[in-house]
DNA sequence: ATTTGTTTCAAACGATTGTTTGTTTCCCTT
DNA sequence: AAGGGAAACAAACAATCGTTTGAAACAAAT
């Protein structure tokens, strides 16, 4: 219990102080004294800060994948072919399913996302590139089939559209339903917005190709 | 010359850092080498970092705005109600227009912006919401009207959902079109891409109000 | 030419950073 | 009960951070 238990509470502090601050902004002493852990126990179990912040992304990637890795088997396993909106809506299902253990975990989740976007940071970009990359090509193959008026380029940068507008309005959606409510009042949930993002991002992809716009230049 | 000169080097060598690595990863030593510029120069010409930030945010932001401001009292004076499509790609001519000096400002441009999202800093993005939100809100209105069968609250939740798609798209433009190019032997350019949105966000726009979504829960 | 005020500069400040060290404590095996 | 390897600990490490200081260099005005 002593080991795995003060590796899961450095997880635990990190993941929340990195989401509320970001990386460079998180020191090794608010992460140990939120954990009530020792400062050195950081660079004894994980070597470093840098190896510490991969771990953070693969505890909450990892499942991810591999749910959606199962979701992806059993509709090839059924032969089915999906349609956008549920390709679409399946995504959201699959994040939903990760960690049920907190309530806010999904936050966390996608501002962790967006921070590994907005930092370019090259390690952790191909880190995690290498390794879910895979999957990820899995689920677009899907998609083409959903959109198959789409040129493969196109239907690149949409994905692209998609992934800007979920990672975003979800990273941020404290702050955005904050002034939602001062100046709707109206107060809005994490299922409601992605069931709300739902019909939007169909719409986008299905969209027509832009004008002027030669598929081979 | 003196004075105004060491104030633009410091500008322009901070928000190229700043774009490539975010705020607290960017020294202000690191800006004063790169402007060939004393140290302590920064802290004598705008006081603090914090400010130096806002600064470059402001360089940015101001032209932009009163570029914005002016379209919009050409459109009103002119008594037209532009249609959705309009009205996005007038956003985007605006952004080009912006700094004809340098053909990668946009780029910076968008990567500070997302950057400003993605790190939460209170003291930014009030201090932005307080300066543009003027602005903001007349476009809003705008965009309303043309509009005129959404809901405002969803209406708010949309133009969220476009902003994430841009900023995120054109913050991160440069790694997209290298995996772009790798994977499909195409490069776009800024100007291009920006043409690819527009069809996207409009119909995004104009998708169907999601189902079991009640107006006023 | 002297004064006045602004800008630049080298140097140092205290604070904080990630990391390392050597020791102590704990737990398990024999 | 004794030994040994893993883990936790207090303390210190060198490096870097933003900021401040006081003197030097400069410009413009009297």
């Amino acid at each position: 219990m002593a080991h795995n238990d003060t590796v899961e509470r450095i997880l635990d502090a990190a993941e929340i102080l990195f989401a509320e601050k970001g990386f460079a902004e998180t020191s090794l002493r608010s992460i140990t004294s939120r954990a009530n852990v020792n400062l050195a126990a950081v660079n004894y179990h994980f070597g470093s800060k840098k190896v510490l912040i991969q771990a953070v992304f693969t505890r909450f990637l990892d499942p991810f994948a591999e749910g959606l890795s199962k979701t992806l088997d059993d509709i090839e396993a059924a032969g089915k072919e999906p349609e956008l909106e549920a390709l679409i809506a399946l995504l959201f299902k699959e994040v939903l399913k990760v960690k049920p253990r907190g309530q806010n975990d999904i936050k966390i989740f996608m501002r962790l996302l967006a921070i590994a976007y907005a930092q370019a940071q090259g390690h952790l970009r191909k880190h995690l590139q290498n390794i879910y990359g895979t999957v990820f090509r899995r689920y677009l193959k899907l998609v083409m089939v959903a959109a198959p008026d789409l040129p493969l380029y196109e239907l690149y940068w949409r994905i692209n559209f998609m992934m800007g507008s979920v990672i975003f309005t979800l990273s941020d959606f404290d702050t955005l339903d904050a002034i939602g409510q001062a100046e709707h009042q109206q107060k809005a949930s994490m299922e409601q917005t992605m069931m709300r993002l739902v019909p939007f991002l169909v719409s986008g992809m299905q969209a027509p190709r832009p004008e002027d716009m030669p598929e081979r230049p």
